[in-house]
DNA sequence: GCCAGGTTTGGCAACGTTAACAACTCGGCT
DNA sequence: AGCCGAGTTGTTAACGTTGCCAAACCTGGC
């Protein structure tokens, strides 16, 4: 009978023109939403495609556009709270977009690990790329070995100032906490950071220094932590022991959580002892012992509007600066008034 | 020039063809790596692809081959530990396997959002597709709409047994957890569920049940949480309140961690008047005041595996049982005999 | 020097869609 | 009646790749 889909495989377009009765062209005008097709026309069209349960072979379509329907990210640490729920952000912009999300995720930040990730991204499957790295190193890495011409928003790193960042406002965020501590009365704030060659990390170390030198208070030491609840505890015992301690602003909340226990273990009271601020606020966050202060960047925004630069890229726009994404301190339990 | 790339396009096969003196057919050879090629004429196709930087357009091999060199995954919860650490097994394995991974999150369990989040994966851009659902509500919503004759396979959750279902051995798992606490000398244990429309919440409550049962201890009421830390922490103001409650098993960590906070406001001392057993490990449950004994669950294989079986639904194979990931229990601070 | 059999290479068509253009329809106007 | 132009529909070719088949090229044996 005519038009009856072909034995086995799905509707293509030519099935739907032969049982509507039209030419593959309308029935191209009628998926795209084009004018000029008659009302009753393309109803017989829809029915058709209805029936044959017709769905659009989007690479045949990428092929004559000449254009990819996808987005392509590279993240790193995607299991982490903050990477995942930015990579939540930009699934659904990009979606809301019309955009599909192609992630992959690098066994290291080395080049051959982030180049093997990226190949098929590079074989004209995405129409642009977002990078989701926590290190320079790795987006350099990543962005100087796109084909040339793709279009790319880094998110956090970049290389330089080539490519459109989007950031959360670390400094700000920092200064927040610091304040926020220095304003309960303390006399200066203790700081674990992060793993150095992570730029968030080194940017809430220079925030740390430059918000306390700008209230003209000593900067301790850094202690040196990697993210790790383990490193945050190790820190801990050691931050517990010494004298002077009031209070401490650790790079994020895991180490903040490990720092509480370390603290508990030693006795040191939190807060009338030691007043801790954490970054990130992690949904647990407020149900630690005690409830942790902690700085909230917003990670869905984050993504959000890295998907929005990209698409004003793909739009044949140039985007000049991308503002900040501005976080909020959030009052918890773990800080209070300086111990006398 | 002969060979020279057009004009701000990137190369095509023709081109490296042109520049290697060969045919488009012969360098088609060489990508794909086929026999019967002169180790001399692969040199120079080689050579020139090197030189255009040439990539070849995936779009266009899926259209003649038929077939996409993606794996599409509608996943829940993506920012939570457990999905997360799947979806990483998942590109990790995909991507070994030569494919890539499109990843879609609907905003809700309904028919529309589901069927909205899928409508890219239904357009042959996808080989096959993972659901990572934990609802079975959200699993049919998802496999009943896809295109006829695309391969499939549940995480977790699954209509019915006509798709093959990778899953944790949560009964497994809890019993693990329930006769550890029972050996101590608890004489029963209590739970804190999750919420009871979940497939893995619904399992872990039976199987805490029957583990109960086999063992001839009673059951007490069932406390119902919502996986959030708050509502464990709800449930712990609850059951730190109640008489006799010495060993208490919950759902996941997170509330468990709620549970802990609550039993510390109480004055409910952890491990010695009350033990807490969670469950997913995650990262920080080390560091937690005290240390949390939890079940493990190995995410990440549950993603391997889904994408193995996947590959051979995909290669005409048809696959029975796939037997379930036993999960392991991590023994910490949380747990002790049972007070007399 | 010739032929059989294998190896290497090229030509053509097809995958499913859309862009560009051509052609047709229809009502209204000169 | 003939013509115009807007609106609607169809035709042809192209996107970049590979499957299929045929052609050209070797190699060694007689």
């Amino acid at each position: 009978m005519a038009g009856a889909r072909r034995e086995g495989r799905p509707a293509v377009i030519g099935d739907v023109a032969r049982l509507a009765g039209v030419s593959p062209q309308t029935v191209s005008r009628v998926m795209n939403e084009r004018p000029n097709v008659r009302e009753e026309t393309r109803r017989r069209v829809l029915e058709a495609i209805r029936q044959l349960d017709y769905r659009p072979n989007l690479m045949a379509r990428g092929l004559v556009r000449r254009q990819a329907h996808t987005i392509g990210v590279i993240s790193f640490d995607s299991v982490l709270f903050g990477p995942a729920s930015t990579l939540l952000g930009i699934g659904r912009a990009a979606r809301a977009a019309g955009y599909g999300v192609t992630i992959v995720t690098p066994e290291g930040f080395d080049r051959g690990s982030i180049i093997d990730a990226m190949s098929d991204l590079t074989s004209h499957t995405v129409a642009g790329v977002i990078t989701v790295f926590p290190s320079q190193q790795a987006a350099t890495n990543a962005l100087f070995n796109l084909p040339a011409g793709l279009p790319a928003v880094a998110v956090e790193a970049a290389p330089d100032e080539s490519v459109p960042t989007v950031r959360i406002d670390q400094a700000e965020g920092v200064r927040m906490a610091v304040e926020h501590l220095l304003r309960l009365g303390h006399s200066t704030v203790w700081h674990v950071s992060g793993p150095r060659e992570r730029m968030d990390a080194q940017a809430r170390i220079e925030a740390w220094r430059s918000t306390l030198e700008q209230a003209g208070r000593p900067t301790p030491q850094v202690v040196a932590g990697d993210w790790s609840a383990e490193s945050g505890y190790q820190a801990g015992l050691e931050l517990g022991e010494r004298q002077g301690v009031t209070a401490v602003f650790a790079a994020n909340d895991h180490m903040a959580l490990g720092l509480l226990r370390a603290f508990h273990e030693l006795g040191v009271r939190v807060p009338e002892d030691v007043s801790v601020v954490g970054f990130d606020d992690i949904p647990e966050a407020g149900y630690l012992i005690p409830p942790l202060t902690t700085v909230r960047p917003d990670h869905g925004e984050v993504g959000r509007r890295s998907v929005e630069v990209l698409l004003r890229l793909l739009d044949g726009q140039d985007v000049e600066d991308v503002p900040y994404v501005v976080p909020t301190l959030v009052r918890r339990a773990s800080t209070a008034a300086a111990p006398n």
